[in-house]
RNA sequence: CGCGGGAUAGAGCAGUUGGCAGCUCGCCAGGCCCAUAACCUGGAGGUCGCCGGUUCGAGUCCGGCUCCCGCAA
C-alpha cells in the first residue's frame, strides 16, 4: 500500500480524499487542512469539509497555521503526497518530503486557467469544453507536468455549482488509478505548452458587482458562474440586490446600460452594445429569493 | 453580546398623528373574444409571527420571545 498524505480543504476535496480512503491500494497516514475559521452570522468557529470528511474515516488530521509547523509532525516514510484545493502553496522543503513529490487535481484542463478559480473562469470565458487534470506539483503555480486529464463539455444551464460538482466527481474517479500508475511507474508525467497558458485570479464577493456595460451574453455568463459563490449583485436605491438568475431578452438599443425598464411585466436591465438581461431570479437585502415578477410587485423604485 | 433589514390573504407589498385591514398578482365563478398570460363583472381567502403591558380602542405605542434574511468575518 501506498503511503499517502493528504492536503486538501473545501467541498471540491473531499470526494478525492474519499476515493483514496476507499482504495485499497492507497494507505492515508495523515490529512493535512485548513484551521477552522469562523462562519456565519454569529461567526462560530467551523472545521473545513475535508476535516469534516476526515473525522468520519478517523485520519489524523493536522490544520497548522503555518506549513512549518508540520516539519516534525508528519508520519515518515511518505510515498507521496496530494493535493486538492488546499488554499496554501507550499514551500519546496515541503514537496520534497514524500518520496515521489505531490501530486495535485486541478479544476481545468492546464495550462487554461492556472489559478485559483478556474471553474468560474471557464464558465465566465464562454468556454464550451473544460475538464480536470492531474498534474505533478513543481515550484510555479498550476504549471508542473500533466499526468491524465478528463473532459466535459460545458452547458448552458452549468452554474459554478454544478460544474464544480461534475468535476469533483471526475477527479475523484481519475485520481486513484492515475496516482497508482505514476508510482508504479506506468504514468509518465508530460510537460504543459507554457506558451499557451491562462490565468484566472482569486474571487471575493467584489468581483458579484455587475458591470451593466458589458454584453448581456457576458454578464449572463457571469451570473451563472458565479452561482453559488461569491454571487452576482447590483446596487438599487443603496442597497444591494443579489441577482440569482437572468436570461438574455431582445436587443433594445434605447436603454442604455444599467437602465431599469419593464419588460413584459418583468424586470429588465439594458446591457453593452444594446442587449438587455431580464432579472429572473433576485433576492433584495434581508429577504428570500423571489421571482423578478414578485419583486416588481410591492417595489416602486423599480420604474421611475 | 460584530453591523443591519424583515414577519399583515396562497405570493410580493402598503398601512399616514392609535379609530371598521388595503393594493398588485394568483385562485374560484361568470362575461367578452377566432383566441389569449389581454380586458370586464362578481367572489372566496387574514388569530396582522408569539406572549404580556398601556388604552374606551393597538397592525400601529412599550417590554420580552421565536423564526427568516443581507453585510461582515
Amino acid at each position: 500500500m501506498h503511503r499517502i498524505v493528504f492536503f486538501g480543504t473545501s467541498d471540491f476535496a473531499v470526494p478525492h480524499l474519499e476515493a483514496l480512503v476507499q482504495d485499497s491500494r492507497f494507505h492515508v497516514v495523515a490529512v493535512v487542512t485548513q484551521p477552522d475559521k469562523p462562519v456565519g452570522r454569529h461567526a462560530e468557529l467551523t472545521p473545513p469539509p475535508v476535516k469534516r470528511a476526515a473525522e468520519r474515516y478517523t485520519l489524523p488530521t493536522f490544520q497548522p497555521e503555518k506549513l512549518s509547523e508540520l516539519n516534525s509532525i508528519l508520519p515518515p516514510d511518505l510515498d507521496v503526497g496530494v493535493v486538492v484545493s488546499y488554499g496554501k502553496i507550499l514551500p519546496p522543503w515541503l514537496l520534497e518530503l514524500p518520496a515521489r513529490g505531490f501530486v495535485n487535481v486541478h479544476a481545468s484542463l492546464l495550462p487554461r486557467w492556472r489559478g485559483p478559480s478556474p471553474i468560474h473562469a471557464a464558465i465566465a470565458a464562454g468556454d464550451t469544453h473544460t475538464g480536470v487534470t492531474v498534474m505533478k506539483l513543481d515550484e510555479a503555480m498550476d504549471h508542473g507536468p500533466i499526468l491524465a486529464t478528463d473532459g466535459t463539455s460545458i452547458l448552458d444551464t452549468d452554474t459554478g455549482g454544478s460544474l464544480h460538482d461534475r468535476l469533483a466527481g471526475m477527479g475523484a474517479t481519475l485520481l486513484p488509478n492515475i496516482l497508482d500508475g505514476y508510482l508504479s511507474g506506468k504514468t509518465g508525467p508530460t510537460t504543459q505548452d507554457h506558451t499557451k497558458a491562462t490565468y484566472c485570479k482569486i474571487l471575493t464577493r467584489e468581483n458579484g458587482k455587475i458591470d451593466w456595460f458589458k454584453t448581456a451574453h457576458e454578464i449572463e455568463r457571469q451570473v451563472r458562474a458565479y452561482d453559488p459563490w461569491p454571487g452576482s449583485w447590483t446596487e438599487l436605491s443603496g442597497k444591494r440586490l443579489k441577482i440569482l438568475a437572468v436570461k438574455i431578452r431582445p436587443n433594445n438599443a434605447s436603454f442604455s446600460p444599467g437602465q431599469r425598464f419593464v419588460w413584459k411585466k418583468r424586470p429588465t436591465v439594458g446591457c453593452g452594445q444594446g442587449t438587455t438581461v431580464e432579472l429572473v431570479t433576485v433576492q433584495p437585502e434581508g429577504k428570500k429569493p423571489m421571482s423578478g415578477e414578485e419583486f416588481i410587485r410591492g417595489n416602486k423604485t423599480w420604474s421611475e
